[in-house]
DNA sequence: GTAACTGCAAAATATTTGCATCCTT
DNA sequence: AAGGATGCAAATATTTTGCAGTTAC
């Protein structure tokens, strides 16, 4: 674990420091979507808000992490794989958002249906966020 | 015009105001989303910056309007087709943002492809937003 | 040693709330 | 007249920025 994560880090040429491992940490843990929020819970008084403000922007830029855009508006991060260069995300992927326990998920193995535009309309990228109940809340 | 912004008020039960008269014309006008910014920037000083989050605060509640979630965070807000029932919206058509003039569009005629999903996970509400080059700005 | 990262303080921005006043019905 | 809507002020929350001190390499 501690190895993937400064593998991570290294990889995107970002020096290795205590809060990016552990907000790296966090993600690989949770297996779901965080919001800045979740983050400073978790971290309670470990390292300062603007840290993970700032951490959360650079690992967005290097490509570790993309933005979920959700309806109440809170911006959730999640993971990329492993392909995801940077600034270059591949995000076409279907995003959940379970409504019971409020996690997010990135569902890496749906991918999303083309859709057909009116004429005149280009798509260059799709997103697609479904809500509803998880399989951990379902029952 | 200024009749069917009476009626949309009368029909959600809304008192008849300058602002929610002005704010719904906005909407009406400009044909695509608008986010609080842009209202804020095309009523100028006319009403409070209050005004304009209780109004569309009050709007989205009555299902005149409906939130549209964004890559970047910022919140935008359409115009409800017209069997939005109060507190239930019909919101699965897709949205378009185009990156050259970012204006976004409620493409209602588009429906959103059913997703297979993993199993345990049900769908209750899909978000389906795609960006690039809309039909103004094509060539 | 140097460049990059962090913490603190503070500025800038965004959102919410309370209350008195005004407007719609 | 009564209830709801607005404006203003202020409280709260969120995000950004500058800079000095610290840490990774």
């Amino acid at each position: 674990m501690q190895n993937k994560i400064t593998n991570t880090l290294k990889k995107h040429q970002l020096s290795i420091t205590d809060s990016r491992k552990k907000i790296l940490s966090f993600f690989l843990e949770s297996g779901s979507a965080l919001a800045h929020a979740d983050i400073e819970q978790k971290s309670s008084t470990e390292f300062d808000r603007v840290t993970i403000y700032r951490t959360l922007q650079t690992f967005v830029e290097k490509g570790i992490i993309h933005t979920i855009p959700t309806a109440d508006n809170s911006i959730l991060y999640a993971l990329c794989k492993d392909d995801c260069i940077e600034g270059h995300h591949h995000d076409d992927h279907v995003h959940f958002i379970c409504d019971e326990c409020n996690s997010t998920y990135c569902l890496d193995h749906v991918s999303i249906p083309k859709v057909k535009l009116p004429k005149g309309f280009t798509s260059v990228q799709t997103n697609l966020v479904v809500s509803g109940v998880c399989n951990k809340c379902e029952q």
